[in-house]
DNA sequence: CCGTTGCTCTAAAGAATCTTGGAAAATTAC
DNA sequence: GTAATTTTCCAAGATTCTTTAGAGCAACGG
C-alpha cells in the first residue's frame, strides 16, 4: 500500500483481490480445480503440474485475499473456495477472454480441439432428457472429484480408465460426457475416443460448476 | 508467453485478460469511469488523477486485452468498454472484495463514511416509488455523464454545484441521490450535505451501472 | 520419543510491471 | 501548408511478483 488516501487504498484493495484471483495462470488453474471441491495441497500440485512449494505459495496468496479457506484434516491441509462467487468470477473472466481476445479463442481450440464436431448438449437440454431417460451421463473426472459432487444419475469413468472400461458402456444409448468445466479437455477427449469406437457420444456444454451454479440437481458420494 | 504447451498458453491468455481488468488499481478506476459512458483520454486522466501518459498506457493495456475499444472523434480519441460484461466483472470483483477482505471493508468505510445512516434505498424500491411519484431522483454526477445516460426522470445537480443550487430542490419531497456506483463517494456526500440543510435525503444502493444492468429504465440526453 | 509425511516459511535471484518526463506522431483546424 | 492539439511512444528507475531450493514445523504412527 503506497498511498494513504482512502480512495487509493480502496482501489488498491480491490486490485489485490482481483490480482490474486485472476492475475496469474497458476492461480486461475488452482481455482478451477478447487471449483470441483475441497483439495489438499499435494493433490493440487499434482493435478496442476506445479511444484509443491509454488502451489503452497500461490494458495497462500489466494487465502490472503480471502478467496479460499483452509482447514487441517489429519496430516494434510485442505483448501476450498471461500465463496461460490469466486468461481463465478473466474468463469466470467474466462468467457470474456474467449469472446474478446482472439488469442484466447485460438489457444482454446488448440487445447480442446474442434468442439462443434462433438455436438455439445446444452445443460437445459440435458436436464430435460434426464427426466425422459434414454441418455447416459458420463463423468470422466477422477474418482475423488466425482465423489465430492456430480450430476445426479451420472456414471463415473475417469478418462484414464476409459479405454479398459469401454465394455461397461452401452453402444446403443446416447452418451453425454462432462468434466470440470467449459475449458477442460477431458470430456472432449473422452467423446472422441468413444466415437472412434462407434459409441454415440456427445459432450455437455460446461461442466459441474456451471451445472451447480444453475441450481440443477447435484448428488454427492 | 513462456510455454508452448496449449494448456499453459490458454491459462496465460486468461490471466492476461484478468490481469488487465483487475490487476491494477488505476485500471479498475478507469473501467469504473468508462462504465459511465464513453470518455476521452485527457478527461479520464483528469477524473482519475493519473498522469496523461500513464492513463494512455493503461488504456492501451485494456485495449490490448480486448476490454475497451477506441475511436477518434475530431481531435481526441474516445474510449468505451467493449462489452457490458466487463463492467459486470469489475462489479463482481469489488463486491467480493468488500465481502471477503476485511481490509477492503475498512477502506470503503473510510472512503464513503457510514452509509447505513443515509438509509440506502434498494433499486427495486426506487423503481416502484418512481411509478407512484412523490420522490425526486437526484443524479449528482458531472453533466457529461448525466447526458450519456441517467435514471429516467432524474434531475442532474453535479455535486460541485450542489451548495449553490440548494434552492432548486424541494424541502418537503423525499430525495434519493445516486452517482457512479456502489463505491462512489459522491452521492453519500451529497446526501449528507442535504440532510444537514434539513432536506429529506437518502441514497440509492448502487449507481447507474447497476441500475442499467438490471434492465431498469435509462434515459439519454 | 523418533522417524515419516505433508505442508509452510524464508531468502534470494530473476522477471515483469508501473510510473514518469520528454520526444515523436497523428489529426484536425486555420 | 503550417500550426495547434491531443495522444502515443520511449527509456529509465523503482517497485512488485514469481519461482525455486532448502530449512523448519506440525501431526501421526509406531
Amino acid at each position: 500500500m503506497k498511498g494513504t488516501d482512502p480512495k487509493t487504498v480502496l482501489y488498491e484493495t480491490f486490485a489485490r483481490v482481483g490480482k490474486a484471483a485472476l492475475g496469474n495462470p497458476a492461480r486461475i488453474e488452482l481455482l478451477n480445480l478447487l471449483a470441483q471441491g475441497e483439495r489438499g495441497v499435494e493433490e493440487l500440485a499434482g493435478a496442476s503440474g506445479l511444484k509443491l512449494s509454488n502451489t503452497s505459495a500461490q494458495l497462500k496468496v489466494l487465502a490472503g485475499a480471502g478467496l479460499v479457506t483452509s482447514r487441517r484434516a489429519g496430516t494434510s491441509v485442505r483448501y476450498r473456495v471461500a465463496d461460490p462467487r469466486v468461481t463465478g468470477l473466474v468463469e466470467l473472466a474466462k468467457r470474456l477472454a474467449i469472446d474478446r481476445a482472439p488469442r484466447a479463442r485460438d489457444a482454446a481450440r488448440d487445447w480442446m480441439g474442434d468442439m462443434d464436431a462433438l455436438e455439445p448438449v446444452t445443460r437445459e437440454e440435458l436436464a430435460r432428457r434426464l427426466d425422459e431417460g434414454g441418455v447416459l451421463v458420463l463423468d470422466v473426472r477422477p474418482g475423488a472429484e466425482f465423489a465430492a459432487g456430480h450430476i445426479e444419475g451420472a456414471v463415473n469413468v475417469p478418462l484414464s480408465d476409459l479405454p479398459e472400461r469401454l465394455g461397461d458402456l452401452p453402444r446403443d444409448t446416447q452418451i453425454v460426457a462432462y468434466c470440470r468445466g467449459q475449458f477442460c479437455a477431458m470430456s472432449p477427449e473422452a467423446a472422441r475416443i468413444l466415437r472412434q469406437e462407434g459409441y454415440r457420444a456427445r459432450v455437455l456444454d460446461g461442466g459441474l460448476p456451471e451445472w451447480r451454479d444453475e441450481g440443477l440437481p447435484v448428488a454427492v458420494g
